[in-house]
DNA sequence: TCAGGAGTATCAAGTGTTTGACAGCTGCCC
DNA sequence: GGGCAGCTGTCAAACACTTGATACTCCTGA
């Protein structure tokens, strides 16, 4: 009744073999492809993913952070205090004070860590590009059924 | 040229402030927030999302072997033996010699193991209806683009 | 004024996964 | 037959992230 499911000797087949063609794995194996592919592309350039992520979001957003960036990134500010430290060590990263809080330290791009975001996202931009060419048109239908899933999860 | 960027003093705004609206992004926020919901739902029958997809790998196609579920899952041999070790101790999975292969071990699932798998599928199933309500008609469409966009990346 | 709440950063320990290395079994090809 | 590639499973070390706990700073309100 509630879904479709195989019909064995008896009816005794309580999970449903369909299992694979679920939205939600499709949504799974699409992510996973695109961040392995990501990943790869990444990796001549000495960055991993969580890197770029990390810098493009104090691009965007200069002086943030590392707990608004943990809320950000969904991940706790010790994996960002992580992966700060890293980026601050190659001097792609800095640690300012905050100027009216001195506990609180405020995240910023250096120049050279602007020239290493820059090279990175042509890379990503590249993947990007590959996947909007190929959906033409649905590339803004894709996003919004995205975002549909995305809040009617949220919501739980 | 290539995308719209925010033209600051001089031309000088090589990476674009549009990041966060990229189509891949939005892919990575909602599996994000599916699979937080999952093991949220999860969590109360003491089985983790992996542990899940595990069973119902198995549960899909007895027999498999270790190795080969590594690949199905894109992760590692060792990565899949922790979970295994698990599940074996609780009495959920069984791991039977190969009968060609005394090396290979087949993996199938206990009496015990089928109810867990049909209790956490029964809220997999609850969270993949939510969703597909939500959509409606769109599920399928949503569904194909996915594999649109994971094809277009395999190929790479 | 100063005690407490809110927010941030950081240390320590535990968990899960990957990387690298190694041994066992089978089947093929010389 | 014997060597050798190919695959599987497992051990040890390294790595990333989480959970739990603690200290620091600012702000607010009695």
């Amino acid at each position: 009744m509630s879904y479709p499911y195989r019909v064995t000797r008896n009816d005794e087949e309580p999970v449903g073999l369909d299992a694979l063609d679920r939205v939600t794995w499709a949504l799974r194996r699409t992510e996973l492809a695109v961040q392995t592919l990501k990943e790869q592309r990444l990796r001549p350039l000495g960055m991993a993913a969580a890197h770029y992520t990390l810098l493009i979001s104090v691009h965007a957003e200069p002086g943030l952070t590392g707990a608004e960036l943990a809320r950000r990134l969904n991940v706790t500010p010790q994996a960002i205090a992580s992966l700060v430290a890293r980026l601050e060590s190659r001097g792609q990263l800095e640690r300012r004070e905050h100027p009216r809080h001195r506990h609180i330290q405020e995240l910023h791009l250096t120049d050279a860590g602007r020239e290493a975001l820059r090279a990175a996202d042509a890379v990503i931009v590249g993947i990007e590009r590959r996947i909007t060419d190929g959906l033409g048109s649905e590339t803004a239908r894709l996003r919004a059924l995205l975002d549909q899933v995305a809040e009617a999860v949220r919501e739980g």
